[in-house]
DNA sequence: TTCGGTTCTTGACCCAAGTCAAGGCGCGAC
DNA sequence: GTCGCGCCTTGACTTGGGTCAAGAACCGAA
């Protein structure tokens, strides 16, 4: 971890690069800004442990930080992908006590930190701030709730069919996806292990739904997919 | 479903009791009020489905209301159970988009129904609302997270352990705790079934670290309950 | 008290997915 | 080149927990 030495506003314009604080007058980015400071972490390092108490509001200006909890065993189960914009380690700004999760950076990254005070200052006096960090937190439970569904009702191959369906979605609708990270982490999202992935990934092509080479998928039977992720195995 | 033909004030009074609008000076609840509807569900409807579209607030005033997801074969998982004060189908509100699971009452309920402007209207006079929302939400965030962490990385026994021993907690300690509802319900919160369930509250008792007649379970070794909801099996 | 319905338990069985172990593949460094 | 090292795949085995089916225990109503 390095704090970057950078100007205040140079804070301010990375504060308001973030849909947060976008709408907000540049004098009230500038008085955020004063207060905040910049940091930079390298892949691989942590910016946070589960259990660690700290009430700052981080907000990740460049590169993906990955928020996961960890088993008795090692095993890992990641939560949440935060990406440039986005809050982390928010919970306990609005309700105290401890994060919830660990997080990690995935790439390089940067992030603005916030005290919690400076924070709610600024957002009392712009309730919009707070309608955005409601809309943010909404968007985090809909994907928890869809993970829930996943771990609880849904087996492996399906939710691996709805996340190389969203993948490629996200990518216009191609059929030719490019995951953007190891097989093992994305065994780690889907909330399972390498192995079962690798063996689910082969089923798959064996049974003529995509074809696997390296990172590149190609999606063949969009529909069988959209069969596979809502039940049907 | 009922729609109460209930005064305006008594809506009014009926939101106060909420941790969300109690702050609010009486003229704005009783502004509040007047857009607001009350409604009485029996035991077992359903409020709204997942999937459905409304932008309502909905606030659980008696009763408790429980939101879960069902599989493709029907299995049930509990996501969240929302008791008396608190806000219900709240996601739409923020964020657009339809409930992301169903909602069913599980006692005889009453809730105070607020359009969405009318709410956000006072909520952005009083960013005080917005800040008890965002701690709920921040709460809500934390039990799915520790509910996701469960179904990934525990096994039965843990979440078991865990429930009891968080039972016994809200119970002020007490050794003998009550469960609130059906062995099967419990099992849809722990996120299996019935049998299962039932398997394994024998083997905590055959290895002395309960006794179980019928609702009412004794603790008896709650130093080993604790290990086991950390991991150990 | 008997009856009919839920609720709960138990046994036999099966399967998805995790563990362990052994390679194969690709790729950059030297 | 070829060595080393992640990353990935595959096989054999194990196991937690779900399904199905049969009753037992419980309880309110008549």
């Amino acid at each position: 971890m390095k704090t970057l030495p950078c100007e205040e506003d140079e804070r301010s314009r990375m504060l308001s690069v973030s849909p947060i604080f976008g709408p907000l007058a540049p004098e009230e980015c500038g008085h955020l800004a004063r207060f905040a400071m910049a940091r930079a972490y390298a892949q691989g390092e942590v910016l946070f442990r589960e259990g660690d108490v700290a009430d700052d509001l981080i907000i990740v200006v460049a590169g993906r930080v990955k928020l996961s909890r960890f088993g008795a065993d090692g095993r890992e189960q990641v939560i949440h992908v935060v990406g440039a914009g986005q809050p982390c380690g928010e919970v306990p700004v609005f309700e105290g006590g401890a994060f919830p999760a660990t997080a990690e950076a995935i790439e390089d990254v940067v992030v603005v930190v916030l005290p919690r005070n400076a924070f709610l200052e600024i957002a009392r006096a712009n309730p919009q701030v707070l309608l955005s960090m409601l809309a943010i937190l909404s968007r985090r439970l809909r994907g928890l709730v869809d993970l829930v569904d996943d771990l609880s009702l849904k087996e492996v191959s399906s939710r691996l069919a709805r996340h190389l369906l969203r993948l490629s979605a996200d990518a216009g609708g191609s059929g030719e996806i490019q995951l953007d990270c190891t097989k093992a982490a994305l065994a780690s999202r889907l909330g399972t292990i390498a192995e079962t992935l690798s063996r689910t990934f082969a089923r798959l092509q064996r049974e003529g739904l995509v074809e696997v080479r390296g990172r590149r998928v190609v999606i063949l039977d969009a529909a069988a997919l959209k069969g596979l992720s809502s039940g049907r195995s």
